[in-house]
DNA sequence: CACTGAACCTAGCACCGCTAGACAATCGAG
DNA sequence: CTCGATTGTCTAGCGGTGCTAGGTTCAGTG
């Protein structure tokens, strides 16, 4: 049965051209501009071809953002492995993060400001999302310090982090000060 | 001319029962339930009323913010004038941000989820968003710690605040641990 | 060859933010 | 007091949104 096969094959070929076009389409000229129409005119099929691969809107976006967990986690990751002390390796994961965040201004909305429908902080939260967060515990943990919980400290990190890109995403917090910042919440929150 | 007065009187009420019904309906059934149409319904005037008091949506989601930020300054205010320590001044703070946040979802994101198209950490930003950030300033000037710009580690610090508020708010972070967290921020960032 | 089921499209629903243009009420000048 | 101008408000409608019902086309099977 090659016949199905090249079937399923040129489905997901197409499901991901979905992905990646919201993607590139968002990035370029925001989520806004990523209607249903354009998306479908784009990929060159009629609007109700989307909705046989996703429920709605929502879950593209949903599929970008889970796309986007899996390569921060790896971002994150690699900017971590090469540095050889506890302080450069929590400097590079949050100049990684707000890096992230500054070059994929998009992704990083779908991942934590849009709504993708997507389960976080639970059993049935997706893998890649999970993974993202374990690359930060796995960093973060041995600077925690005594007595404070790893998962604790790496949401509290986490969130200060994500409170920096998002203000300064939205233009609430100047670019001009991102080096002192890092600087500052490293020296605090990190227990060296 | 009591009769120009009473028509200008009666123009700035209604505008107050715009933003005040704006602000109901946003924190009753979230952002999206706020529509020209619907708006128009429950002041009970025709929709193009809406536009002869504001250019768009976003002006008048602007006006409930700028009223948020003066709440928001008054309530952060108040709290630490009563603590009689720098350690319990800045926990009360962070309590009140987060509690503010938690209590008026919808005036939170207006302030700083949503575009209200209001100017942010510029010249011609609104006084209640300045002052609102003076608040939050004058509290932490104090527990800077020696070398550091107080505007800048008020930043850094409303950016934490902003971050655990964000992702507390869609459910990214789970609500139990909020104290805990609490104490974790103002353990470390603050230089007591 | 006739039939079935899947794939895909056209057309349309209800809603959105916003605005043009009609109409009535009020005002100031002659 | 009358009459044009101004002001305030409305109805109706434009171009867009996410999403879907229903029809058409076409490949695979008995």
């Amino acid at each position: 049965m090659s016949m199905q096969e090249r079937k399923q094959r040129e489905r997901a070929e197409r499901e991901r051209l979905i992905v990646a076009t919201a993607r590139e389409l968002a990035e370029q000229q925001g989520w806004d501009a990523v209607t249903t129409r354009r998306l479908a005119e784009f990929i060159e099929y009629s609007q109700p071809v989307l909705y046989s691969h996703f429920r709605g809107k929502r879950e593209i976006i949903g599929a970008v953002a889970t796309q986007g967990a899996t390569e921060m986690a790896a971002a994150v990751r690699a900017a971590t492995a090469t540095a050889d002390s506890p302080r450069a390796r929590v400097t590079a994961l949050t100049r990684t993060y707000l890096d992230f965040a500054a070059r994929n201004p998009a992704v990083y909305d779908a991942l934590f400001l849009l709504d993708g429908g997507l389960a976080y902080a639970r059993e049935d939260t997706p893998e890649p999302l999970k993974d993202a967060f374990a690359a930060l515990l796995e960093c973060l943990a041995e600077v925690a310090g005594d007595g404070v919980h790893p998962g604790l400290f790496t949401e509290v990190f986490w969130a200060c982090l994500h409170g920096i890109a998002a203000l300064t995403r939205t233009g609430r917090l100047l670019p001009e000060d991102a080096e002192s910042r890092v600087e500052l919440l490293v020296d605090r929150l990190a227990v060296l």
